[in-house]
Parts: structure tokens; C-alpha cells; sequence
DNA sequence: GTGAATGCAAACTCTTTGCATGACT
DNA sequence: AGTCATGCAAAGAGTTTGCATTCAC
């Protein structure tokens, strides 16, 4: 618990230490991965940080979160509807994946320990040297499914 | 084996089925995804059946692959870069999954029956209606590793 | 004061759509 | 012959880049 925040304490000293300056855009977008719990657009977060006359320029945004991937701060993540997502990257290797409702296009996340273990194994076999893996399930949720039927 | 014949047989006898017509563009398409063993995309696809003066216009590879993906006879798939990836549906539910190089961007496939098995069991543990899923390594092929090291 | 960070707008890439022409049944 | 499929070109959507201004150090 509390990982998100530990995350945004992470993420600004990272950046401080890298050498990057502290502007107003950077900081919001990390304050808006913060408080989020599950991926978002960048258009999202954009939209996020609109208050009043205060906005972020989206190609801010756009800059900072490559920056963050760049640093292994956020994962970029595709569920297919051509739109990338970003998500705070917790450290220690904590991490989840997503189940992406192909009906609504809600995206939640889960995690599994027997899946992690399978892809761990899977690694060990491969000639590719993995360093990261994304799964993605694709299905209605519970809304849908009680409103069409499976 | 011989699924990737079978397929084509599959796929062509499918969108006779469905009513739609035989034009060369759609039909050439779908030569064109029978032969590849792993995904393409829409502009390798394209690039693919440029022989001579005759080319395929890619409009009409994406509206080839869109109609195939919603007939269930290809699928689509993203492994990060911005572009989508397309490849043959084989019959059956039989299907595989893909490494990506994040160094020179290769893209390969494997199966594992371990990782199915707990997708399999994780399915039936979420809310959610699942009915595809995907994964996707990324770390650094053969080739890649030996040129700089893991 | 210097150089990085930002915002705007233009450029770019991938994908989709409109429409006239050509092809299949 | 009638209609669907195709190709071209233009439009869209998401993302990146150029450049002048502002801000952090």
C-alpha cells in the first residue's frame, strides 16, 4: 500500500537526480500518474490537469511521459484501440495487467501470481534475454455481460 | 500442419460464405497471409504484393483486414510501436504469441502450454466474459544480445 | 544570465472515409 | 445490369517536432 505515493517521491527525485529541471508541466503530469490507480491516455491526462485557465500543453505531456518511460518511471501500454496508456511503473518489479472490456472499452487491472510464474519459466527458455512482458484479456464485464449476455 | 494452407482454404470458402464478393485486391491479401508465418503489417502487407505495375492500394488493405479481423479469420495485434500487426487466424482456438526485440524490433512467435493453462484458470477467476487474450515479451533477441551483451 | 522546459502550431505517421471507376456475379 | 470492390486522394486521429517565450537554477 501507499505505493503510488511512495512512487511520486520516487519519480521526482529520480528526475531531480537525472538533472532534469523542475517545470510546471513535468511536476503536474507526475502529480496526475500519482494519483491515478490504473493506466490513462495522454489526452486523459491532460484533461486531468485542466483547472480553469491552467492547462498543460498536451505536447508537454506527451514529452514528459516519454521522459518518465524513458527512466522505467511509467509503462506505455497498447490495448489495441491504437491509443497508447501510461501508468506509474511501482518499483520492485510490483506490477499488473489488464483485462480490457471489448464492448464499453473499460480497462481494469489484475494481477496473478501462476501467470507470472508461467511467463518467469517461459523467459528462462527462450533465446530472447526478457526484460518485460504485458498480457492483456480481452472480454465483457460484468455490466456488459449482465446487459447483452455472454 | 499445413494450417496456413488450410487457412487460406478456410478464410477464402468463409467470405464466399458471407456473400462477399472475389476481387483481386482482398483476394491477394489473403494470399499474401497465408504465406507469412508470423504477423505483418498492413503496409508490409501492401509492400508484399507490389509486383511490377500491379499494386494493391493500401486502403484496400485495411478495408481487407478489417473485414477479416471482424469475420474472426485474422487478428490484430499491437506490440507497442504504433502500428498495427496482422496475421492468420488459425481454426481451432490453436494460436501463439510473440517476443519483440526492444532493440531492433524483430518480432518472433512462441507457444507455451503452461502460460495458456494459466490464463485458462485466471479467466474463470475474473469477472469478466474472456475471450481472447494476449502476450507480449519484449527483451533482447539473439542477435541483439551477442552485439552488446544482456 | 544561461540553458532547459513549456506551449503553440505545424508536420508526420498510421488509418479511415468519400467518391468515381472498374470488376464480379 | 446492378452492385460490390477497388484505388486514389482527402480527411482524421494520435503523436512528434520546430521555434519563440518563460522559467528554473
Amino acid at each position: 500500500m501507499g505505493g503510488v505515493n511512495a512512487w511520486h517521491e520516487h519519480a521526482t527525485l529520480s528526475l531531480a537526480q537525472e538533472g532534469y529541471r523542475s517545470g510546471a508541466a513535468r511536476r503536474r503530469v507526475v502529480d496526475a500518474l500519482a494519483r491515478r490507480d490504473c493506466c490513462a491516455t495522454a489526452q486523459e491526462i491532460a484533461d486531468d490537469l485542466r483547472d480553469g485557465d491552467r492547462r498543460v500543453g498536451i505536447a508537454s505531456v506527451y514529452r514528459a511521459l516519454e521522459l518518465l518511460d524513458r527512466l522505467g518511471l511509467v509503462h506505455r501500454l497498447d490495448v489495441g484501440d491504437g491509443t497508447a496508456r501510461y501508468e506509474a511503473a511501482l518499483a520492485g518489479g510490483e506490477h499488473h495487467h489488464h483485462v480490457l472490456c471489448d464492448r464499453c472499452g473499460r480497462v481494469e487491472q489484475f494481477t496473478d501470481g501462476a501467470l507470472e510464474r508461467a511467463i518467469a519459466a517461459l523467459s528462462e527458455r527462450l533465446d530472447y534475454a526478457i526484460d518485460e512482458h504485458d498480457v492483456t484479456l480481452r472480454g465483457a464485464c460484468p455490466r456488459c455481460r449482465q446487459a447483452v449476455g455472454p
